[in-house]
DNA sequence: ACCTGAACACCGTTCAAGT
DNA sequence: ACCTGAACACCGTTCAAGT
């Protein structure tokens, strides 16, 4: 064994993306332990890099929590919008309602970064600030938008999206926190919490 | 100055309820620093007392989290089954919903820890499972009440409390995590999140 | 019974030094 | 530029010892 083949077969330094290799070590061991089970050290150990690389890229592990949280608000506007912009309908604000939840299943790492508070108060990251505003700014504009189709009521939009995020955001936190665990129960909800929303916000009564 | 007055005035021992101080000590630095700022070593320093004596009452730190969860469900459970056997109607039902988002508001440390998974995954916790459910029960209790006097739609009252239980717990989480923050922005967002709510699951539309 | 101080293994972060 | 190893202050937890 010459001295190049060690426990980590690698080039003296980490090459290219390092960043991206960071964050992404940081989102598989979220989902495996959770974010109190996150260390920088074993993030670094797992990579074959030392303990200190990673400051090279962040500040300190609240800027990494920071990088995934304004990750995630961007993946999740990109999917919201993706599914608004294939008809911008009332089928379509459906389909937005089942993105989200979606969203929060499939990437739980980044949702629980997103809505847990590990990031400092108030939104202190002007980029963070930025993308939440943005995801939440998608859904003020299907509202309005469906409004002007007459099929929503005529109530203040943003009040109307904070009631539809609320809603949707409370299915996600249940669904990924486990408290809906029966097989397809977490489908059933989504389905009867966004029938029961469409109906709580409707313009008219669906039967008239 | 005698050896007995020092910097703590305290008799050998700390007296009594030793456990009622450690919990409210620990909700005080949540609220103040968040749940990850909550360290066991500063719990004993501010009641000085050794950085070991809690160990006397929690087995670890996850079991003093743990008996804040459960408090905090039972506290919750308190607060919804108080309004509702006022009069077991449907403004009573209305008032379970304020009082559930303003228990979470009064509350923000028990609430937090509640649900933001810093305890055991899956509810290991006997006691916990036990508090978490019957708060869930006094929900469904209501709904199946207010079914069988034909204010609410006759769907499966288990889901329709999921449902109600997911929007009241969005309203909850986007107020105490700030995400609404101009003043009477949480009150305006709460009455018209329950009237929403109300509307999507009555029986028979307001107006008929 | 309840509490204490020393000790252990761990973590985030800093810094002078390497290539 | 990017990475490294040693060092520092901190934390949760254990344990033999005190009253």
């Amino acid at each position: 064994m010459s001295p190049a083949t060690r426990r980590k077969p690698r080039k003296s330094y980490h090459h290219g993306n390092l960043r991206r290799a960071l964050l992404d070590e940081a989102l598989a061991t979220i989902r495996d332990r959770g974010v109190e089970g996150l260390t920088l050290r074993e993030i670094g150990a797992r990579l074959g890099v030392s303990r200190t690389a990673l400051y090279r890229h962040f500040a300190d592990k609240s800027a990494l929590l920071t990088a995934v949280a304004t990750e995630g608000f961007r993946l999740l506007r990109e999917d919201l919008v993706s599914s608004w912009e294939r008809g911008k309908g009332p089928a379509e604000q459906q389909a937005m309602g089942v993105a989200y939840i979606r969203f929060a299943l499939r990437n739980p790492s980044h949702y629980r970064v997103m809505f847990s508070h590990f990031v400092d108060p108030a939104l202190q990251h002007p980029e963070l600030a930025t993308e939440a505003a943005a995801a939440f700014q998608a859904l003020v504009d299907s509202i309005v938008e469906l409004q002007r189709q007459q099929f929503l009521r005529p109530d203040d939009p943003v009040l109307m999206a904070r009631h539809v995020w609320a809603v949707v955001h409370g299915v996600a936190m249940l669904a990924i926190d486990g408290q809906v665990c029966e097989p397809g129960a977490v489908e059933q909800l989504t389905g009867y919490a966004l029938e029961r929303l469409r109906t709580g916000i409707a313009r008219t009564a669906p039967e008239a």
